[in-house]
DNA sequence: ATGAAAGCGCTAACAG
DNA sequence: CTGTTAGCGCTTTCAT
């Protein structure tokens, strides 16, 4: 009751005894002043602000009430992707008056479930999660149990939640098709040793891409890994570069998993004396804020990372209605072109 | 009680009927296990599981129990030094078995009140905040209120409040003292239109160094500030360069608010074919991930983002002890040269 | 227009 | 070892 300074929050029975009314009085002036008489009313108020009374959410949840919280679990919240979807969904729940509970969870299930259960026991309004795993049980049941669930970066696949993502299969596609048409044929695609969907759908979209021009991608693919969480993945990328030039015959350009692994590789090809693009060619993935300013300017591909989120967000609190669906929205990368890439050096 | 699916929590009292028990004793299964006996708790186990029952936090903390939800209100998530600080904070908070409710404010003071407001309401264990304005009096109320508040990026100056935070002053003497070193004579402080008080600290300690070398900062430190929200700060900054660019005599050096303004800068003197640091010296602040991956590397002052964090949770976390005491943490920036800076043209 | 009362799901004495 | 009981602070009929 007394937190340890000794200090206690008034409660509305305190508020009705100040003011010489009864607590649903109080409840009337704080819910539905209109039924209040004007005099009441004043009287009220004004014990409410004297005595700093605040109401209590638990109190009211506990009648039934939805919670206002909502809870985000994503793969890093310090990743900028990660952080820019989660304003999205930030900005759309505040406009319904929610806020949002966000949980990293570092690519680690054993996280990933700790973080959902105590989300489940806070009785939050709803979960939006970039699942780690591909299995949906957990999710599924938690849903039936009557937490919505909406999936970020995870095809619905016919599941019975609602889901928000971009269509990486196009993204990979996307950057693929590009390096092709400028003569290269010996690419790296640098993914990581633990993959998420999304990295494993753009390598496919990639391999997609080779076949489509003809071309056989177990001949022009070569797949290097980095090892993800330590280290920061700048300095793996940049460590990974040792690998991309023990390759022979020597790649002519590097599809990197993320616009962060693509710094990295840029700072290690500097390093290493190797000029881009007249000697390889490299290309991003997220379009991050700092794409355009690096040297040289990074190709990447743009994923709309606000709307995504905002989109969750919305489907999320649609989950409330009564007329509620769940449905899948699906956004469509973009390529944009910048000075990293070029022909390979002799096409 | 039923949400729109129809899905309603199971009880403790339904489950304590389903294993043939009472509530007490589902309750002591669940919080003191060894005082039941093992044939009870088996059978009150298999009924928690099989009807997938889940804890009531709300209800919990209606008893008396402490939440285990902290809010950490900043500037902008989306901001790689929040978003980092936040992690810091994230992490401390899960070794406790807490969350974070994340909330960015935009230097708009009205979200910052809706917020807080909001937060109290929700009854949590504590608040972690960087305060927009200088003025602390709501933060004081809610701290005797009941609700912890723990200041960031706010110097204590003596209030009833634990504080963390860097020594600005000394970032901006660090950074200002390297240029002057160089010879530069001519400086552009690039800060923004609406300041924060680390940014109008750093300012002081630009001047401070000036002094104490015995110059005239009124004489060397020419102001720019540049409008914040929106456009967003990498544009606002490349933009700025034509002022920066219009000051007569010319500028050789820039010291921005932080490494993203740096960055537009970077782009912006690179697109007008302004050398740097031949012609321009450029000094970011936060040294962020792709500080040291810019063309030329960023020159930069490093703030400790992730310990700040888990130093501000720290404080929040020792609040519920009964013999907490306020203090403050402060840590020590750090100036790293890297290649953007030089000494001026001809000195 | 106001008040009395029931009860949300849980914990913590206390009794047996 | 298990059950009974009394609330925590609030919302919401339902009387008055």
């Amino acid at each position: 009751m007394a937190n340890d300074a000794g200090v206690r929050r008034s409660s509305m029975r305190e508020v009705a005894r100040a003011a010489g009314v009864s607590v649903s009085t109080v409840a009337n002036v704080l819910s539905r002043p209109a039924i209040v008489a004007p005099e009441t009313r004043r009287r009220v108020e004004q014990a409410i602000r004297h005595m700093g009374y605040v109401r209590h959410g638990p109190a009211r949840q506990l009648r039934g009430l939805p919670s206002p919280i909502v809870g985000s679990v994503i793969l890093d919240l310090a990743n900028p992707f990660f952080a820019e979807l989660n304003r999205g969904i930030e900005d759309r729940l505040a406009e319904a008056g929610c806020l949002v509970l966000a949980c990293s969870t570092d690519l680690q299930p054993a996280k990933e479930r700790q973080v959902l259960d105590l989300l489940e026991e806070q009785a939050v309004r709803g979960v939006i999660i970039a699942p780690i795993g591909p299995d949906p049980a957990v999710l599924l049941e938690m849903s039936r149990r009557g937490t919505p669930v909406v999936l970020v970066d995870r095809p619905r696949d016919g599941l019975d939640l609602c889901a928000v993502g971009v269509d990486d299969v196009l993204g990979g596609r996307l950057a693929a098709e590009h390096l092709l048409s400028l003569g290269h044929r010996r690419i790296v695609y640098l993914g990581g040793t633990f993959e998420t969907g999304t990295v494993i759908r753009r390598r496919e979209g990639v391999r997609q891409a080779m076949r489509a021009a003809g071309l056989d991608p177990d001949d022009l693919l070569i797949d290097l890994r980095l090892p993800i969480h330590p280290p920061p993945l700048v300095e793996a990328a940049a460590a990974g570069v040792q690998q991309i030039l023990a390759e022979r015959p020597l790649p002519t350009a590097v599809l990197c998993l993320n616009d962060t692994a693509a710094l990295g590789v840029l700072h290690g090809l500097g390093v290493a004396g190797v000029k881009v693009p007249q000697d390889i060619s490299v290309v991003g993935y997220d379009n991050l804020a700092f794409a355009a300013g690096l040297a040289p300017a990074l190709t990447t591909v743009n994923q709309p990372k606000y709307q995504l989120g905002r989109a969750a967000a919305d489907l999320l609190l649609d989950e409330a209605r009564p007329d509620h669906a769940h449905r899948e929205i699906r956004f469509r990368p973009s390529l944009v072109i910048r000075a990293s890439t070029a022909p390979p050096r002799r096409a």
